[in-house]
RNA sequence: GGGCUCUUAGCUCAGUUGGUUAGAGCGCUACCUUGACAUGGUAGAGGUCGUAGGUUCGAGUCCUAUAGAGCCCACCA
């Protein structure tokens, strides 16, 4: 059979097979009450997103198990879908109305909507599709999308249901506000990083007296909207001063100094500027404050900025209209003029920043939409404290409950117009009415008139919903919720869900709250109420994947420039060989150094993967493939055979272990080293002899049926991490008919009564035997084509039985060509000699022999067994370990020692015969 | 300021509950195109496991301190 290329050829074979399974509707997860079900929800990419190596990862981790179960024979279901990820899309459509000449409120928002979707349309796709060439077996016909119908109806259906909870409620506050994308952002899309500025101390003279108060600030400009100046009322220096005015530098206004709790006395001078509308401590200090003043003596928090931070009417005119940080040299300056500054001290501080654009963020007195976390944190973090929900690596669990336990309300209002618009309505009344129904009317569908007054003159809150509030749905929303769905009832709670450990409190914390919150009134598979925490959970099992990073560590970036494009590796390396890549690189809960390069080594193993069968086929060529039968396994079997069966059984029981344990990278290399090692180096090597010598046709066609069953189950454990080489593989074989598939064959489970301890003490025997000729043959330089005789002599004759049966092991790997016994004490003169378990072995090499290398070998044999003798012989010098060490530990170290001894004595006797 | 992680061969990393003088891949050296594979084979060189203490009969593995690298959280103006 030449026809089977020598290297193997991803591309083709991936274009066939994927179509191949989709077609067949593998990837489809039914509602079938006679199976288990196993779930996996996507974490769902932006639309605006294209493929990384980070979704490479995490996706290749989700159908490795996806493969896995579905192989297992449970019912799986991977939902896929995209995320319509408010700011991010509406800046790109945004980009391309300003390359047009034109912007969004310039189009307005119906249309500029129309434009987002059509944009969604043409381009969203894109990720879900370079998905596609990684072989992910997601069940594409579920695809969802956080904008469709079902899941906008979710959407409304949670916020009502907080609202009516209470849970939900309006108010305004200072939140985190982008003058560059002009809409509030949560607390944890804000970014910190240090900045150098400087820490300016400003005079504020006292109205009354020659007096004056020093305050440090590293906003300055922001002094233009004090409405105070608050000092700790335990500090002495400044009682006095509590409750008089101070003239607001550039400005013609007084305020107060007050007194507040959060004054650190310590901290510059120890008196603190207050302003309400630009600084959330200030603010609460502003609440407080008001809440023990009447009515009329209110502190009036004043706004200065505009949406886009430029500076507003509320400054003295002079400074209007000016950006923030252009206002700040301007304040500074007539600060300094007016010799009003103090000092300037240089300050290292932290500045928030926009996750999307960068911007400084501004604190932003504004009205928004918060959810108040606290009642709803409280079961997410016990179910997690007490294992409902497990985490891998376990150690998240800590940042997870340092969160939980700190948690403050979430802003859900964002002032864009693309996402989930605000269930809310506002009565703008009309002339009949006459009541005051500003109340806002929170539904699930538009009402048509205002429950209060009639008016039929509503407006719609023009605010839209965080993306993730959507997100936090998506494990059940996907299913059907909020109707109680077929889907919902069998594949809810789903099992595992994959993800980076920077969204555990964007995303993960917050679906588990939300499926705590409302799962509980759909129905369990059997019609029964979901009574326990285990089934209300929106997952089990969370394993946080790597971060990749690059080859010196860096985050990839898009700026930098440094993340590969997945798509290219997959066309030059094959995505088998760039999935075996990753896993096998990414332990569980450490970040991965990577380079394209690294792919060298997937490609590597999926081309021996494909000699390997290349080699078994050409074999077959002749005779056919034989079918399995139940005797195979154990006709005609010698050592090697014996041999293979029981690593096999061991591979894939430690390989489903590793699974179980979430050990995909362990479980890589479990594959690596026995498809590699035990099967090619060795085995491969062993059965050659009698596939090609003049063995038996029934036992050629027993060994030969032997080695392609194994290696067909060996495809079948491969197959979740490489399954396009392994379905090729599979159905190259032999013929399978329409319709069969290795990705729906059964998954080896692996029989741990087939570990046969003894056979593999007696291969180990064999291997250390043969691998002491290579070492002679390799150190003595001896030409790979000579063939070498072999004298043995043991102490035991059955060692040398066993050595002469596999003579044709001997010849095949280390080209041995016969084996028989030295009997008289000494060496053989002109030979080569190693000290093997139970006995020695000889190479006699007749004027081929280097007697210094080979004196220089035997020392080094010998230096290594002393220092091996002398560390255990001090060990068994030691009183307390003797009496101490457990019975075994003890009777293991003096069996050693005996053995070094003897190994020690044959090294020397051979040297003195040099 | 608090929390977490990492430090093992030139490079990238494994090393399970403490028990032979520590492994892999890449790279390096030498040899080999032998009838699966040079994207290969065989042999070899290369490590006082960051440092200092401690627990223990025994520590890469557990504890403490310390140095360096990185991440996350935090309203000290």
């Amino acid at each position: 059979m030449s026809e089977i290329p020598k290297t193997y050829n991803p591309a083709e074979v991936e274009e066939r097979w994927y179509p191949f399974w989709e077609a067949r509707g593998f990837f489809k997860g039914r509602v079938n009450p006679g199976k288990k079900p196993y779930t996996i929800v996507i974490p769902p990419p932006n639309i605006t997103g294209i493929l990384t190596m980070g979704h490479v990862l995490n996706n290749t981790i989700q159908d490795v198990f996806i493969r896995w179960r579905r192989m297992q024979g449970y019912e799986t279901l991977w939902m896929p879908g995209t995320d319509h990820a408010g700011i991010a899309t509406q800046n790109v459509v945004e980009k391309s109305l300003i390359r047009e000449g034109t912007n969004r409120h310039e189009l307005g928002r119906e249309k500029f909507l129309a434009r987002v979707w059509e944009w969604k349309k043409e381009y969203g796709g894109t990720i879900i599709r370079q998905l596609r060439r990684l072989g992910t077996s997601c069940d594409w016909e579920r695809e969802r999308f956080t904008m469709d119908e079902g899941l906008s109806r979710a959407v409304q259906e949670m916020f009502v249901r907080l609202y009516e909870k209470k849970l939900i409620y309006r108010g305004k506050y200072i939140v985190n506000w982008c003058p560059k994308d002009h809409t509030a952002i949560s607390d944890d899309e804000v970014n910190h990083t240090e900045q150098q500025s400087n820490l300016w101390h400003i005079r504020y003279p006292l109205v009354d007296s020659e007096e004056w108060a020093v305050v440090a600030t590293t906003r300055p400009e922001t002094m233009l909207g004090d409405t105070a100046v608050a000092v700790n009322p335990s500090d002495e220096r400044y009682r006095h001063l509590i409750g008089r005015r101070l003239r607001l530098p550039l400005t013609d206004r007084e305020i107060p100094i007050i007194a507040d709790d959060s004054v650190d006395a310590a901290f510059g001078t120890g008196m603190v500027k207050v302003t309400p509308a630009h600084d959330p401590n200030d603010f609460l200090i502003c609440q407080r404050y008001n809440e023990n003043v009447d009515t009329a003596h209110r502190m009036v928090p004043i706004t200065i900025l505009d949406t886009s931070a430029r500076t507003n009417d509320a400054v003295p005119e002079k400074y209007r209209s000016l950006d923030r940080f252009d206002a700040r040299k301007a304040v500074v300056a007539d600060l300094e003029a007016g010799g009003f500054l103090v000092k300037t001290e240089p300050y290292t501080n932290n500045v928030g920043r926009c996750y999307r654009c960068d911007t400084v963020i501004e604190p932003y007195l504004s009205d928004q939409w918060f959810v108040k976390m606290k009642p709803l944190a409280q079961e997410a973090l016990s179910v997690v404290q007490d294992g409902t929900i497990r985490f891998y690596p376990e150690r998240w669990v800590k940042t997870y409950e340092h969160w939980m336990t700190n948690i403050r309300d979430w802003c859900i209002s964002r002032q864009l117009w693309w996402g989930h618009r605000v269930p809310v309505w506002y009565c703008v009344g009309d002339d009949a009415c006459k009541l005051e129904c500003r109340e806002p009317i929170v539904a699930r569908r538009a009402p048509a008139s205002c429950p209060h007054c009639g008016s039929t003159n509503l407006r719609q809150d023009e605010d839209v919903l965080d993306t993730w509030f959507s997100s936090w749905l998506w494990p059940f929303s996907t299913l059907g919720w909020p109707d109680d769905t077929k889907d919902l009832r069998y594949f809810y709670p789903t099992d595992t869900l994959v993800t980076g450990p920077d969204i555990i409190f964007f995303w993960v914390a917050r679906m588990i709250m939300a499926g705590l919150e409302v799962t509980g009134d759909i129905p369990a598979a059997d019609g029964s109420r979901r009574a326990s925490r285990e089934s209300i959970v929106p997952f089990r099992h969370v394993y946080f994947t790597s971060i990749i990073r690059d080859a010196q560590g860096r985050k990839m970036s898009k700026s930098l420039g440094n993340s590969p494009d997945p798509v290219e590796v997959i066309r030059e390396y094959g995505a088998d060989a760039l999935r075996f890549t990753i896993v096998y690189l990414a332990p569980l809960g450490q970040d991965v150094l990577y380079s394209n390069e690294k792919c060298e080594m997937g490609r590597n193993f999926a081309n021996k993967i494909w000699n390997a069968g290349r080699f078994l086929l050409m074999n077959a060529g002749e005779t056919g493939v034989p079918d399995v039968t139940p005797e195979l396994p154990d006709a005609h079997a010698d050592l090697a055979d014996r041999w293979i069966l029981s690593r096999y059984h061991s591979t894939a029981v430690a390989l489903n272990e590793a699974l179980e344990k979430f050990e995909i990278n362990n479980a890589s290399k479990i594959l690596y080293d026995f498809v590699w090692h035990d099967f090619c180096d060795w085995y491969v090597e062993m059965v050659k002899g009698r596939l090609y010598g003049d063995a038996p046709p029934e036992v050629r066609s027993a060994v030969l049926g032997r080695a392609i069953m194994v290696y067909e189950e060996t495809m079948k454990l491969l197959h979740p991490f490489m399954p396009f080489l392994t379905e090729e593989l599979w159905q190259n074989l032999r013929p399978r008919g329409e319709g069969r598939s290795i990705m729906v064959s059964e998954f080896p489970k692996g029989d741990r009564s087939r570990i046969d301890t003894a056979t593999e003490a007696e291969m180990s025997f064999v291997q250390d035997c043969i691998n002491s000729i290579r070492n002679i043959r390799g150190e003595l330089s001896v030409p790979p084509s000579k063939e070498i005789s072999l004298l043995v002599r043991f102490d035991d004759p059955s060692a040398s039985a066993v050595l002469m049966k596999y003579e044709g092991y001997f010849r095949r790997l280390a080209r041995v060509s016969g084996i028989r016994e030295h009997l008289s004490p000494g060496k053989p003169p002109q030979s080569a000699g190693a000290v093997v378990r139970g006995g020695e072995i000889f190479v006699p090499l007749e004027g081929l022999i280097d007697l210094s290398a080979e004196r220089a070998r035997i020392e080094k044999e010998l230096n290594h067994v002393a220092g091996m003798f002398e560390n255990t012989s001090k060990k068994l010098l030691n009183a307390s370990f003797v009496e101490k060490a457990p019975q075994q530990i003890v009777d293991q170290e003096r069996a050693k020692l005996e053995s070094f001894k003897t190994t020690m004595e044959k090294l020397r006797s051979s040297l003195e015969a040099l």
